[in-house]
DNA sequence: TCGTATATACCGACCGGTCGGTATGTTGTA
DNA sequence: TACAACATACCGACCGGTCGGTATATACGA
C-alpha cells in the first residue's frame, strides 16, 4: 500500500516541526515557520492539524514510536549485550552530527510544562513508555546474569537513571552545544553498569 | 547598607520570573505576567531590565549564585560527608512540594536552545561551573579515601553524570509531575558512587 | 533655609509585528 | 461532479518594546 498524499504531507510537517523543536525549541517555532519548512500555506496545516498543540502531540508520538523501533531492531540473542548495544545506538543517534541533539518529548514537555496538561501527559506516557522497555531490558540482562535485585524496585530506579543522564546529558550537551557530554554521561552509566553485574 | 529601592524591585522581578519560568517556562512566560505577579506596569519593567533576553540572564545568574551558597554551606570536615551531603541537599531543595520542582537554567537554555547564543553562553557557563564545584567534591572525597582515578577524566565524567542524573530526573519528574523519580535517581546515583568508592 | 535643578523610580498609552486560528475560494483527480 | 487537498486573505489577541510624562527624593547654591 502506497503512502496517500495527505500522509506524505502530514510526514513532512512532522519532520519540519521536528527538526525546527530540536532547533528553537516549541514554543519559539510557528506555524509560519513550518509552512515555511514544508512549502505550504497555513490553511493547508490547519486542513491537517487541528491545533498546533495536536501536531506537538503528534511529533511526540512519531517520536515514541521511532524509538521502539530501534530499540526493538538491536535486540539479540544476549540479553546483556542486548542492554548495551541499546545504549550505544542512543548514544550513537543522539551524538551524530548535522542534526541538532536532542529529545523531543523532552523539548515539550519541558517548555509546556505542568500547566498544559493535555501534552504533559502524552510526554509523561511516552517517558513511561521507554521507562518500561529500559526495565524490561535491565532485568532480562540481570536474570542472564544471575544477578538478583539488592532491594525492591532496584532495576527500576536503574532505569530511571538511564532515561535520566540521557536526558539531562542532552540538556547539558545542548546548552554547551557539545555533544560529547552525552557520550561521556552515558560511558559512566555503563562502567556502573558493569560494577553492579559484575562484569569485566 | 539597606537594599535600594530599586535593588528590592528587582529582587521582586526575579522572584517573580524565576516561579513563573518553572510553572511555564521562559517563553510561555510574557512581561506582563511579571507585571502581574509583581504589581509593576511595563514602563516600570523595561526601566530595570533592558530586555526580556536580560531578564533571563539575571534570572539565571542570581540561580546560580544561590546554588553556589548553598552548597558551600554544606562544606564540613570530611570530605565524603560533604559530597553526599551536598546530593542530599539537592534532591531535598528539589522534591519539597509547594513551589514547583525545576532548574531555571535548564528550562531556558533548553526553551532557548542554541538559536540565541546569548542565552547559550550564560546557560552553558552556569553549568560549567556546577560541574567544577562536583567535580572538586568528587576529587576531594576520593583523595580523602586514598581513591585514585581509573582513568583520564573519570571524576570529571563523574561529574558529568551527576550534573546530567539532576537535570535529566527533573525533566523526567516535571512530565510525570512526580518528584519521586528525582529522589529515586540521585539515590541510585549514590549508590553507584558508594561502590565505585568501595564503601559500606 | 528656601527654592531650584536633577536623578530615581515608575506609570500607562501606544507601536509595529507576530501569533494561532478561520472563512472561503480554487484545483486536481477519480 | 464530488470530494480531498490545498491556496488566499484575513481576524483579533497578544507579544516585546518604546515613549512622553510624573511624583518623590535628594543635592546644591544663594
Amino acid at each position: 500500500m502506497v503512502q496517500s498524499k495527505a500522509e506524505t504531507t502530514r510526514q513532512n510537517i512532522l519532520d519540519a516541526c521536528q527538526a525546527l523543536i530540536l532547533q528553537k525549541g516549541f514554543s519559539a517555532t510557528s506555524i509560519n515557520d513550518i509552512c515555511k519548512a514544508t512549502g505550504l500555506t497555513k490553511g493547508a496545516f490547519f486542513y491537517h492539524y487541528a491545533s498546533k498543540d495536536e501536531l506537538g502531540k503528534a511529533v511526540m508520538s512519531r517520536w515514541s514510536e521511532l524509538g521502539e523501533q530501534i530499540m526493538s531492531s538491536v535486540v539479540g540473542a544476549d540479553p546483556v549485550e542486548t542492554l548495551f548495544g541499546c545504549i550505544d545506538l542512543m548514544v550513537s543517534s543522539a551524538t551524530q552530527s548535522g542534526n541538532a541533539v536532542g529529545c523531543v518529548v523532552g523539548e515539550i514537555s519541558q517548555e509546556s510544562g505542568p500547566s498544559n496538561s493535555m501534552l504533559a501527559e502524552v510526554a509523561a506516557s511516552s517517558f513511561d513508555g521507554a521507562h518500561a522497555r529500559f526495565q524490561q531490558m535491565i532485568t532480562d540482562a540481570a536474570d542472564h546474569l544471575g544477578v538478583k535485585q539488592a532491594s525492591e524496585g532496584e532495576f527500576a530506579r536503574m532505569a530511571w537513571s538511564l532515561q535520566a543522564a540521557f536526558q539531562g546529558s542532552m540538556v547539558v550537551a545542548r546548552a554547551k552545544q557539545d555533544p560529547a557530554v552525552i557520550t561521556a554521561v552515558l560511558n559512566d552509566y555503563k562502567q556502573s553498569l558493569k560494577a553492579r553485574f559484575s562484569l569485566t
